[in-house]
DNA sequence: CTGTTAGCGCCTTCAA
DNA sequence: TTGAAGGCGCTAACAG
């Protein structure tokens, strides 16, 4: 360079007190050196490397398609508020205590993002509400200091889904339901299941409900068994779109005609089932508005607020596997 | 610390000339305190960051959800070579010449890997192929010094699909591809497609052939376009699989029986097509494979190998959207 | 307006 | 076997 070092910084930076052709000079020559300043030196000295982890649980088998819905919207907010996202994925059971803090702590990560699938007993949720480093939950229950937690409204999701079946003039309803035991969404689906059934007055017990494992072999596995300890119901509530699509799956091989012989509903509404055979009738995630406002409740607690909880409301969307049966008046 | 400071560093990371002693107590008193190395300072000092980019092409609408399915592998495999993964992700048309360049330097990436979605005559590729920094590009033809090339073997991908009608007896077989004259692929996949019904001496023209845009609405569309321009087809074979789907919904809806009015293969091999109605016969891109062997590559770039090209075989998954014809003798 | 100095957290000579 | 010193690329505070 003609003259100078740190007179650089200031012209790179827009800091004040820089002469006007001096500052020009060096952007000039900075660009056709093809001069790139170097993120991680910056990091070092101001102590904020722009940069976001989002976790994902890392599993053998199937993934759950949904997750990767929201990455897209996550990540571009992300950017938006000039962060990067970087990816920190292992199978959930690897994870040592305080893995999380040691994480962040070797990256310097301004904060992190905690993609939904593991359970709600998983030592990692415990470690984000204890941590004071900005974490952001989806789905499971989480909230702490520096800890906020998003994630869809699934009681009133579950209970839409019913609802639409009841006035629909459906009354024997099935419901093939996740792990309840370990998966936290399972209890507040279930929840909306049961208060739309008692709203309307409409009798349900064991025999109406499978626990499931939320694939597709699991949706096909549960329908038989639903079919088998209860011949009678009309029509069944899949808590998401995979198990849901394994069981139409089956049953159309098996001779059924969806939805003349049992209508369904599924939940997620992952984008590809408006093409399935028929177009599934489902509950939708909202999981733009998750991916965005998830990047943004993020950034807001990397500037010093507080955790919070936030639910997004879900959707119905009418499709095809729903048959409006004949309502009976009494 | 009871004495010194560089042996610190030494004990650490397991250098020669550490009393053993000396090292146990480092080693102790660090996890008793919680020390995590900063990677970024590391970084500064000797030149790798550890860090490799993924770029991932944004779009608006609808995304390619294969893209996804090798995700987890391509994270898992560049983990198990202790490398970090980036997101880097832009809307196509907002890309600069030499932006890779710049993206690379500004967090000291060790290297990158550029999904597919971009045109085979976007900026991007050129510049990884000049560039001298490792980067491996899946699918779309792009190989230099330092930049390898991995993808599937598309030819072949479609000459097993369309070789797997012929043999169930179908004579008259439809092809919808996608955006033939952008992207490089869909000119393999119709290569396929020719050589095998050459091959078997059957005759095609630009009747039997639309050219679509990979969606699903897409899909729909075309099979109308195609059963209109050439009616008497007993098979089609869609370029991917969300277009397969689109059609068979549509087609459903319209009356028609899959696959007993008209045979349908896939392609690509999404793990949900499984769960299709009627499971989905498809061409089945490894993307575990795909996803592990392009962080492997690399890794051997980063090491100092040469850029070199590799197709992975698909292999045909055979379902329920095909029927056999009675076959017709001479 | 601009140059000098110090230091972020770490590793690597070079002496002791 | 260990300590001291210098520097990676950058910014911030303090002179000039």
């Amino acid at each position: 360079l003609n003259v100078s070092i740190s007179t650089v910084s200031r012209a790179l930076n827009g800091s004040y007190g820089v002469h006007k052709r001096t500052r020009e000079q060096v952007l000039q020559l900075a660009k056709e050196l093809g001069y790139v300043p170097d993120a991680n030196a910056k990091s070092l000295v101001n102590k904020k490397s722009g940069l976001v982890g989002v976790i994902i649980p890392e599993y053998d088998h199937e993934v759950r398609p949904e997750f990767f819905e929201l990455l897209p919207h996550l990540n571009k907010t992300l950017k938006l508020h000039g962060k990067n996202t970087i990816i920190l994925s292992f199978p959930p059971r690897s994870y040592q205590a305080n893995d999380l803090d040691r994480l962040m702590k070797q990256r310097n990560l301004e904060g992190c993002i905690i993609l939904p699938g593991f359970l709600e007993s998983h030592p990692i949720l415990r470690d984000a509400k204890k941590l004071n480093l900005p974490v952001v939950v989806l789905e499971e229950e989480t909230i702490g200091r520096y800890c906020s937690n998003i994630g869809t409204d699934e009681v009133e999701g579950a209970y839409k889904a019913v609802t639409y079946l009841i006035e629909n003039g459906h009354k024997r309803i099935g419901f093939v339901n996740g792990p309840y035991d370990y998966v936290h969404i399972c209890k507040e689906r279930f929840l909306g299941y049961k208060k739309a059934m008692e709203e309307a007055g409409l009798y349900f017990d064991q025999r109406f409900i499978v626990n499931s494992d939320f694939t597709g072999a699991g949706g096909a596995k549960s329908i038989q068994q639903l079919l088998k300890q209860n011949p009678s119901i009309t029509a069944v509530f899949f808590a998401n779109d995979l198990m849901a699509m394994g069981a139409i799956s089956y049953l159309c091989a098996q001779g059924y005609k969806i939805p003349e012989d049992l209508s369904i509903v599924g939940y997620d509404g992952l984008f590809m089932t408006e093409y399935y055979n028929p177009p599934l009738t489902t509950i939708q995630n909202n999981n733009q508005r998750i991916g965005i406002q998830a990047a943004e409740l993020l950034i807001e607690l990397i500037n010093g607020g507080a955790g919070r909880r936030v639910r997004v409301s879900p959707v119905l969307l009418e499709r095809k596997t729903v048959k409006r049966l004949a309502m009976e008046y009494p």
